[in-house]
DNA sequence: ACCGTGATGTTCT
DNA sequence: GAACATCACGGTG
């Protein structure tokens, strides 16, 4: 069932479409909690102003400059986890951020972490899931074909292409369509 | 429904 | 010391 570790070693393009309709799974001491991925953006390295990976290899990039199928998060604005998917071989550094979820298994937990009790608003952002699914920065570098944290195959969704979220200091590559939706999901808030 | 804003910690200049 | 791949809240319409 899991996603096998040759899905990720493809470019990030790719990986970002073909994740929409997965379905991502943390399992940890407090449960099992997962939810559907409906909402993606590739960040493609060194053509792309807007990755991290984009000025090359630092502390904080170096997971990008191994093999794909592991997990790189950092902290935004001090309060809040983003998660992506490392895509591509070893040296091109690309990655995914999953957007948003559509809620799956373990919604009571995923409500508790979160402290609401919205459907809709549980996993509708990155910092939302992340939160959701207990992820923090200590999965820095988890093996996505481990046992803690892994992604499925699960729906069949139409997928666009739009422009990314929250990049307008990339310059031209602001308008790159490098963002992935499930068309018409209601868990995904910007159209 | 749509603003505006404050909270907060790392990373990189 | 600024910038940051965000969220929740409170205000106004």
């Amino acid at each position: 069932m899991k996603l096998p570790r040759e899905f990720y070693l493809r470019d990030g393009l790719t990986v970002a479409r073909e994740l929409i309709g997965k379905k991502i799974v943390t399992n940890l001491p407090e449960g099992l909690t997962s939810g559907i991925i409906v909402e993606t953006e590739a960040y493609m390295g060194a053509i792309d102003a807007a990755a991290h990976s984009y000025r090359g290899k630092t502390e904080r990039t170096k997971i990008f400059y191994g093999a794909g199928g592991f997990v790189y998060v950092y902290l935004i604005y001090g309060m809040y986890i983003c998660t992506n998917v490392v895509a591509n071989v070893e040296n091109v550094p690309e990655g995914v951020l999953i957007r948003a979820l559509q809620p799956a298994d373990g919604v009571e937990l995923m409500k508790r972490r979160r402290g609401k009790n919205n459907l809709r608003e549980l996993c509708s952002g990155p910092g939302k899931l992340s939160q959701a699914l207990g992820i923090t920065k200590n999965f820095y570098g988890a093996d996505l074909c481990g046992e803690e944290i892994f992604i499925e195959p699960a729906e069949n969704f139409k997928v666009t292409a739009t422009k990314r979220i929250n990049v307008d200091y990339a310059g031209e590559a602001a308008d790159y369509p490098w963002r992935f939706v499930a068309e018409g999901n209601k868990f995904i808030l910007t159209t």
